[in-house]
DNA sequence: CGTCTATTTGAATGTACTCAAAAGCGGTGG
DNA sequence: CCACCGCTTTTGAGTACATTCAAATAGACG
């Protein structure tokens, strides 16, 4: 069943009962979305974190102009929300939406209040994933400001293949904070040097 | 004294009981670095998190064409650390310098994790830390990815008044991503401007 | 006062952007 | 089967934001 992935997934980092699987399962909400059905909208609390079972979703906002940034992608293993909105419980800054048929395991925050009161380890294993993400996040920081946009791209290639070939190419220019014109010019010249 | 100042501060996100302050302290080491040395250095492994008790450092590293690059500044009641390198043990990629006389609380990696078996409660004060720290810098990715360099500055200026006014200004432009003349330009620019 | 470091200013250049238009590509219906 | 539609990607010309290099000022400290 697809329940028991989140569960594998999670004992990869720390050790979990039958008991405290259980009530993990409990808490625990499995929701499909269609593909451009939106997980959390901008201006709404985010009411869930979601861990994706299959499918893909971004995360993006629009600005003062009217022009959509990417801020991450989403595949299978990964989490997703508007972290700041979840925690606060204030309107959500982002949109996450998903880009295929999608399947997530949620948590509302009271879930995940009362789990983290239920089964304390808990707290371990989100400590060490989002330890893992603010790390990732760091580190994209520190590539934005020291590399080329065509550095950039050649990392993301070879860092997230799978997302690459499953989204269009004017999202992945958004992620990098390039235009789209400009990815493919990058692309056109990467192509030359070959 | 000054270890009470980080007990506070923990107390602000969970409650500790005399012994469990006590349990902490032992495990607590305050250090006093001068202008200019290090916390940690780029190749060495990362051995403690340390608390800001007083000062200011850079965590910073040395692109290939030897540039320099300010990740963050942290001044009192910041968490510094080559927070990749101190969770896996391996050679960290930043550097952490004192731009001022800087006293510090640290924990070890195995302090910590024998804090984290004593204190499970830790688990979750570290995990918002971290939590509230991933979401300021996934902010961070979205300004710098949505605005531009006069922008940022002004963000900077009005966010971190207080560091603004301690750090030489071409770290700024560092940790702006922008070349220290061009910071000059715009600060001429916003003058003109008034 | 002189030296060292930090900041400012200016000119030439480069990287990435905007706007506009063309080409490619997948699906749908005649 | 091909023609057309909508959407994505490519190409080109002109422009803007930010950089480099060089030199001049300004500040800090002994």
């Amino acid at each position: 069943m697809e329940i028991e992935l989140i569960l594998k997934y999670i004992s990869r980092h720390i050790d979990l009962s039958d008991k405290e699987k259980s009530i993990l399962v409990e808490h625990v909400k499995v929701r499909d979305y269609l593909k451009g059905q939106f997980i959390v909208q901008q201006g709404d609390v985010c009411k869930y974190e979601s861990y994706v079972i299959s499918g893909c979703a971004k995360t993006f906002f629009i600005d003062q102009e009217g022009n959509e940034h990417v801020v991450m992608f989403a595949i299978e293993n990964w989490w997703t929300a508007d972290l700041g909105s979840f925690i606060t419980q204030q309107p959500a800054d982002y949109n996450v939406q998903c880009l295929e048929k999608t399947k997530v395991a949620q948590f509302s925050h009271t879930s995940l209040e009362q789990l983290y009161a239920q089964i304390p380890k808990l707290e371990r294993f989100f400590r060490i994933i989002i330890q893992n993400a603010f790390v990732a996040s760091q580190k994209r920081i520190v590539r934005n400001l020291s590399l080329t946009a065509k550095e950039r791209y050649l990392i993301f290639r070879e860092q997230y293949p799978d997302i690459e070939q499953r989204v269009p190419q004017y999202l992945i220019a958004s992620y990098l904070g390039i235009t789209k014109q400009f990815l493919s010019k990058i692309r056109a010249e990467l192509i030359m040097e070959n």
